[in-house]
RNA sequence: GUGGCUAUGGUGUAAUGGUAGCACAACACCCUGUGGAGGUGUUUGUACGGGUUCAAAUCCCGUUAGUCACCCCA
């Protein structure tokens, strides 16, 4: 091989042909769910100032402290390639003045997102995500409505052993109270955790509960749970969201060691993972919850909202497993073949009157030998050949193949389109 | 960011320090008036850079990438 060797750079992948019908049937599913239930799509750009998400993420979150593509403009500016999508949402609502909108507002997205990650099965450092937010509303309804919707697109996609993770991690006036005693417990227990557990203590002590040690989960067991420090208002919101859910068809669970890493998130939060045989394959496909104070903290006024995102690539490995059918590029019905160079001439703008009809027309016109054409036609299975030869260009007529039956009639050239629709009508 | 494993044509694989081979794919011709076949050919490779050796795909080091477990997260 010569030496230029190009490939894409660390953590970047291309989407091959055969897998953008995954992507397609994404885009297409979410947009249906999204579309019903009244939300309208926003695209916010991928560049923005890097201290939307210090100020929103949380500065001593990974996101921020290791994981943000951060480039350096002519300017002075410091900006990012966006790590994730709430927080440019909310720029937008604010910037836009949407508050005078009818509230909640209501929106999606999809699009590519970055994260400076070492990269693995499912994990790249440009990922898509798609995701909605439902701003502007305090009741408990739309958590629920946020959990379904994107519980909808997964099952959709038909996706199987999808689990609903709840929990509440409180408001600015009971959190503060619970991660109190939490750290009064971790201290006692300070030798049962590990090291990356101690440093957590001190810096994002709720994170402790996520560990995956053996070791700390142990040590977790008899660990104050969050439920039992909510404010009243909390305790009410997460009974309320617990209720609705009893309501709908979704499997979740109370799950009193979920905690999110960033740090705009109150009261309810979720995730969606795919579970096997009741199993968990550690796959989260999606995750999100509530932000209350996510407004304020970007100089806006009091703005409840809620929102959740889901990483495409995850899902999409996630349906590989699943087997889940997606269709393919459609069929071409028709196949036009060409003989002869006054034919040849003659095919595109043929070709181009069934397009405008609306009919989708294969050919391989590098292929002069019949053959090759009827071959090709063959193994794309279209159903009925057009074939143009030198007589039939000379007589402005044109053969009609059906290519189940091998028989064959001569149609005048303006009757094609006629034609060609009678025969697919029959189908 | 830490640690383990891996890297051979487009794809899947073989070659246990001694001739880089096979299958599929692709392309061409047989074949400019009729079907998925067949025949005959052709193209394409040891990820990159060093080292050991008479000799390296094979052993060693580095790099890159992938992958797995952490970390974290979608």
């Amino acid at each position: 091989m010569s030496k230029p060797k190009f490939q894409t750079v660390t953590g970047m992948h291309d989407i091959l042909p055969q897998d953008q019908a995954y992507y397609e049937k994404i885009q297409e599913v979410a947009k249906k769910v999204f579309a019903f239930y009244d939300f309208e799509k926003i695209d916010t750009p991928i560049l923005e100032d890097a201290n939307l998400f210090i100020k929103s993420v949380g500065e001593n979150t990974d996101i921020v402290e290791k994981e943000m593509f951060t480039l350096k403009t002519k300017g002075k500016d410091s900006l990012v390639l966006r790590p994730e999508g709430t927080a440019s949402i909310m720029r937008a609502y604010i910037e836009h003045g949407f508050l005078s909108l009818p509230q909640p507002v209501r929106l999606w997205y999809y699009g590519p997102f970055f994260r400076y990650e070492k990269p693995q099965a499912g994990r790249y450092r440009q990922f898509n995500q798609f995701g909605v937010e439902i701003i502007g509303e305090t009741d408990p309804i739309v958590d629920v409505q946020t959990i379904l919707v994107m519980y909808s697109v997964l099952n959709d996609l038909g996706l199987k052993g999808l689990m609903v993770k709840v929990n509440s991690i409180g408001d600015d006036n009971c959190r503060p109270l619970y991660r109190k005693a939490l750290v009064k417990y971790l201290r006692e227990k300070k030798t049962g955790l590990c090291s990356d557990c101690q440093k957590r203590m001190k810096v994002n002590p709720l994170r402790v509960l996520d560990c995956k040690n053996e070791k700390c989960q142990e040590t977790l067991a008899s660990a104050p749970q969050s439920v039992d420090y909510l404010c009243d208002d909390c305790k009410k919101h997460l009974k309320d969201v617990l209720e609705y859910l009893d309501e709908l068809k979704v499997p979740y669970c109370l799950d009193s060691r979920l905690v999110r890493g960033l740090d705009y998130y109150s009261r309810t939060v979720f995730e969606i993972e795919s579970t096997k045989a009741g199993e968990n394959t550690g796959g989260v496909l999606a995750g999100g919850g509530r932000y209350d104070s996510l407004s304020k903290m970007l100089g806006g006024g009091e703005t409840p909202a809620c929102g959740a995102a889901a990483g495409v690539e995850r899902i999409i490995a996630e349906m590989k497993e699943n087997k889940a059918r997606v269709s393919f590029s459609s069929v071409p019905e028709i196949f036009f073949a060409q003989i002869g160079p006054l034919a040849k001439k003659k095919s595109l703008p043929i070709l181009e009157d069934l397009r405008k009809a609306g009919i989708k027309v294969g050919e391989a016109f590098g292929k002069d030998a019949l053959k090759a054409q009827l071959g090709k036609a063959s193994r794309l299975g279209s159903k009925v050949v057009l074939i143009l030869g030198q007589r039939e260009a000379l007589n402005n007529m044109i053969l009609v193949r059906n290519m189940q039956t091998a028989k064959q009639v001569e149609v005048k050239q303006e009757d094609i389109i006629k034609e060609v629709k009678n025969i697919l009508k029959e189908k």
